[in-house]
DNA sequence: CTGTTAGCGCATTCAA
DNA sequence: TTGAATGCGCTAACAG
């Protein structure tokens, strides 16, 4: 365990030339003393103390990745394939620049701006951020942060987002199933809680069909529940015997997925008997039969301009885009009927 | 940002009583001073400061979470709900004992030594580690080290472990296969480089067609990549003209899942051309139709287990168990067609 | 270009 | 039962 002290020893030298050496401070140092140092640092292994690091000031190359999420749902939510891909993509940006990832999975804004203190973190991305806890947090925090996923009606300047062209998406879902002849359908949220991305879907949805003077209200919006059972009672609901929709329009893959395996296992053809899309073009849309017709989004990407806007804001370089909202498409598969000819 | 010494002024004594307090070192600390301090300790919303506490010799509380992988695959790979089903047990149970995740996804044995050393792990949580990097990792790193779905030979009284009964599994399945009639199989494993894990489970298939007096060898033997393209040629590969075996064991779902949904593009029936089972029961297995016959395994069971480990060891209390082997079960679903009659 | 010094916040002796 | 003093490894302000 050398410290600096040991290698400024070992090479005859200060410990602020090794510093310096350390953070490329070169103006600093003689390329020959540089050069001896740099001999030593490697020689004897020399690996930083970050407890020394954060305690003298300087931040601590944490990025605090935060998902808003009850615990007892962690491995249900975390089964969608969206959530480990952002975290995989963020791990990724953030390990190639030096800085490290902690993880927290929590519903709590105390426990996020005590995490920050604690950690001095260097920055905090936060995903599916409800809309009532985003303002607290920015305000309580020294670190920079970036939301993900997540919306907060005013003052949106004060916030930096990496989002969906929701509205878009809902809209080209929703014309999409207009131009197959569909004149009713229900939109089947990801969360009891109205989120703002599902909300945004939504009203894609509803500008798309009131342009085309179809009626799509609050009576064509169903809230599903994280809990399974819930979820299947409100798919049977959907198959009584005179369905009151040809399509329904689901805010995920995810649990698109888990209906067209519901309803199969009711003996229901998809689409034949009523039509399904999804949202996000995850594996679950690809892998299932009937294939999901559903919006395209990159997960990845959005973990890594989240990432690229974090280090921009602590670098203190100006973000000119703080609301980043990603482009979205229409992937056409075999899951909606065609109704009209 | 109130520190120790803050507090102290504040409540009139020494910062070594507030030590005392928040430490819960009652015996040295009388009871009015006690509640004394305390309240001051909420009033002025004291957060400890993890970079004086690591330097001043504590550990960081801080449990380092490694998967092994090549970030080029992080995406693919985290696509398995296994991976996220895992980190989600195991941030839980971290989380709740008051201790830190931080996430590393690498191929590389130095960085987690050198991630060791500069965080002053409290722990680490391995998954995946190759075989040959295990004990060269146990041997250079000071913290506690519990290793999950990994298998080093030598020794295996050093290590600590959480994986399953692979070769119970493979067993299962094999047995199944044989007890539908079939009797000639390929092992398709999860990874070119034949991990423990794929081995085991390969090799409780041979044991299970030995004993049936079924031949099955290395020719029974294929090797995934992680190129999907790749894989395709191999799925390709099986359902020529002759197909050459009846039944496909997949080590994992996911691929098992990805290749029924290739042979469905091909025109190829499952069961009825050919049969395949999977290995883990996640919910690609529900979802897909025919659903899976696989190998139930608890991912986050594995998680809590390996924490509850991790956590014994960094209490230096004795591990009983050192190398725990989670039960598995065959669920039979609708992947298999029966040979015999 | 290089070295000396002080201090970050905490736990931990040791002394009272 | 309480307090004062020390040092962990590092950075940065200041001197040389």
């Amino acid at each position: 365990m050398s410290t600096i002290k040991d290698i400024a020893k070992k090479a005859g030298v200060s410990p602020t030339t090794v510093t310096n050496v350390i953070h490329g401070n070169y103006a600093r140092v003689s390329e020959a003393t540089r050069v001896k140092v740099e001999k030593c640092l490697k020689k004897y292994n020399y690996t930083p103390n970050m407890g020394a690091m954060i305690l003298s000031q300087k931040d601590s190359r944490i990025i605090g990745v935060i998902m808003f999420m009850e615990p007892r749902w962690n491995e249900t939510v975390l089964e969608d394939p969206f959530s480990s891909a952002i975290i995989g993509a963020i791990e990724e940006e953030v390990h190639s620049l030096g800085y490290y990832v902690m993880l927290q999975i929590t519903t709590s804004e105390e426990e996020v701006i005590r995490l920050a203190k604690t950690w001095k973190l260097a920055g905090l991305i936060l995903v599916w951020v409800p809309k009532n806890i985003g303002p607290i947090i920015l305000d309580s925090v020294e670190s920079p942060v970036v939301f993900v996923d997540s919306h907060f009606d005013e003052d949106e300047d004060k916030y930096h987002y990496v989002n969906l062209q929701d509205e878009k998406g809902g809209h080209l879902i929703a014309n999409h199933l207009i131009s197959m002849g569909h004149k009713s359908a229900v939109f089947l949220a990801n969360d009891i809680f109205f989120s703002g991305t599902d909300l945004r879907r939504f009203n894609g949805c509803k500008t798309a069909f009131k342009e085309s003077n179809i009626e799509f209200d609050d009576f064509n919006k169903i809230l599903l529940s994280k809990e399974r059972n819930e979820r299947y009672k409100v798919y049977s609901s959907l198959i009584g015997d005179e369905m009151p929709y040809t399509a329904l329009i689901f805010s995920s893959d995810y649990y698109a997925a888990e209906a067209v395996s519901y309803f199969q296992d009711c003996n229901v053809k998809i689409p034949d008997d009523i039509s399904v899309t999804g949202y996000d073009d995850n594996i679950f849309s690809r892998l299932i039969r009937p294939k999901i017709t559903t919006i395209h989004q990159n997960s990845g990407e959005k973990g890594r301009v989240a990432v690229s806007m974090l280090m921009k804001l602590i670098k203190k370089e100006t973000v000119d885009l703080k609301n980043v909202k990603l482009d979205v498409e229409l992937v056409i598969r075999d899951s909606v009927k065609k109704l009209n000819n």
